[in-house]
DNA sequence: TTGTACGCGTTATCAA
DNA sequence: TTGATAACGCGTACAA
């Protein structure tokens, strides 16, 4: 039923040693032996066993993903990138939702270890540094500086948040709020945060800040926290929100309050994700693809024993769009 | 450095046998021995190997889940439903994005059957029937029906494709157009486009059907296809659009071209994606949650040599908001 | 240039 | 109740 190795090696009249030796194209081999095992390969339909290779080899070649939702267009976009890396470089993606559970993602951890894969880019971010200090496997982080021996990978927060801020400044907003999510998603999302703080504060400009709770996002939170901001402060006429998504959510409910942007409200949203409805929003657009592409690069970097740069800091760029 | 069971054994006096034994609960172990183990294996940090499980086992509680592109919303939705439902029976997920490229998605299935996963869920299908029956490994489908032994998933598109039509109808559109994305990414979506033209025929109203290519989906052809709409058509006031990110880029059209929605067309999407924007969106509700729990489990009763049904049709639901 | 024999970490089949 | 020992399928010293 199983093909295999011992199968093909018996068939042609030689040992094992050779086929594998084929298999993996490793020392001398005379062509016509070559070509007999992969033809004998050929006929009898045989197909490595990548198991027991990673348990000889003791490589797997899967990567483990760990982020908080695959749903949110941020990661999906963002995994897209990364299992075309991967996968171009000969690995395969364990796909881990955490769902921001700290229970599950530390499962999910031990699970990926157990299944020996050769490292994990983490996007979820929920344990202390000292557990993930304790993992012990390649690893990369988006978005969140763990410690000074596990490179990150994230853009310029601190830039993005000035950049939009400056920009509803610019355009002489008077009152201005700074919208934010969850802030586990994003740890360095806080600097976004302290940018619009410091803008604001600059210009001397009145300013709001207003933030969900911890739990995961739900969309019905999303668009709860923009309609209390609009409750509570009727005049703003400026808003920065920390996500795309929420972003959008600003947009709707002005349509619903009659409020017409931008020239009543001006929103700038944060991410860049692509996706239906944000083609026309203002929005300070993070590196996804290259983002993607450097926390596999990387990753695979490090699993090949060599030296990877700690801190990898991508430029973000403001897209004005019909919102501002 | 690595711990393993031979380890723990040594350091408790037993044999391996025994420790295999508690680690899986299988056979009689007195209670003291039970403990002493786990306390050995607590103390030494053992974690087993689940490699070297796969390949005693000949199971590797690992799902290939073959997508088109898991970018795309209502597979990022339908993804997140599957981790979930696969990660609580104990399985894991092998992410992979077939980008609607035949030779990537063989490849794919190759890859996975090397890797020994138990089964597949194939949500991209490119290749032919016969393929697909040369697999020979647990399988479900989702959205398409390849042969009388794979069983598929799906919602219920003709009922879908009626109930949309009829809203329109119903609301007196003089003119409607059916707007279908890739065909490819979803087989059984033609029924959608039968019961508008059935619809439409039935009513003696004007109507137009209009799709894109076959090449992936690429916001930027939706972008065109409905812009070509309107240039040809300016008449039209009732829009059926296959997807909900179609039937966002009308909504958005209309809004650049002035036309008022629902005042002047009427919009129905489809798929009951749930994402920035889609809020307001009449469409037809796919039980995204509901079909990605089936496809899990009717895989994973495969897998475990049991009955499934073959053919899973699951309703729709007509969702209206404020685009009509 | 090719083959023998052992190891990878675990489970399963016997036997004790 | 417990223990030897042979698989699982492949890679690789070492030998020839």
């Amino acid at each position: 039923m199983i093909v295999t190795i011992r199968d093909i090696a018996e068939k042609v009249g030689v040992s094992v040693t050779t086929v594998s030796r084929v298999l993996n194209n490793r020392g001398y081999l005379s062509d016509g032996l070559k070509k007999r095992v992969h033809e004998a390969m050929e006929e009898m339909n045989y197909q490595p066993n990548e198991v027991a290779r990673s348990l000889s080899r003791k490589k797997s070649n899967i990567l483990g993903l760990i982020i908080p939702d695959i749903s949110h267009p941020f990661f999906a976009q963002m995994t897209k990138h990364m299992e075309y890396y991967a996968y171009k470089h000969g690995y395969k993606l364990m796909l881990c939702n955490s769902l921001l559970d700290k229970k599950k993602e530390k499962e999910y951890i031990d699970l990926l270890r157990a299944s020996q894969v050769d490292g994990i880019i983490m996007g979820s971010h929920t344990m202390s540094v000292k557990e993930y200090l304790s993992i012990k496997l390649p690893l990369v982080t988006l978005d969140r500086q763990i410690s000074e021996s596990i490179p990150y990978i994230s853009s310029d927060n601190y830039r993005g948040g000035s950049l939009a801020t400056q920009l509803l400044l610019r355009k002489n907003c008077n009152k201005i709020a700074y919208l934010s999510g969850n802030l586990q998603l994003n740890m360095l999302a806080k600097q976004r945060h302290d940018a619009f703080v410091r803008q604001a504060k600059g210009k001397g400009v009145e300013y709001i800040v207003k933030q969900t709770d911890m739990n995961g996002f739900q969309y019905k939170k999303y668009e709860n926290l923009v309609r209390e901001l609009f409750q509570e402060h009727p005049d703003i006429d400026g808003v920065f929100a920390s996500s795309d998504m929420l972003a959008l959510q600003v947009v709707r409910e002005c349509r619903r309050l009659g409020k017409s942007v931008p020239d009543q409200v001006k929103v700038v949203g944060y991410d860049g994700i692509q996706i239906g409805g944000t083609e026309d929003l203002t929005t300070i657009a993070q590196p996804i693809k290259e983002m993607g592409r450097l926390a596999v690069q990387h990753l695979l970097q490090q699993i090949a024993g060599e030296e990877t740069p700690l801190e990898t800091i991508l430029p973000v760029k403001l897209l004005e769009k019909g919102t501002t």
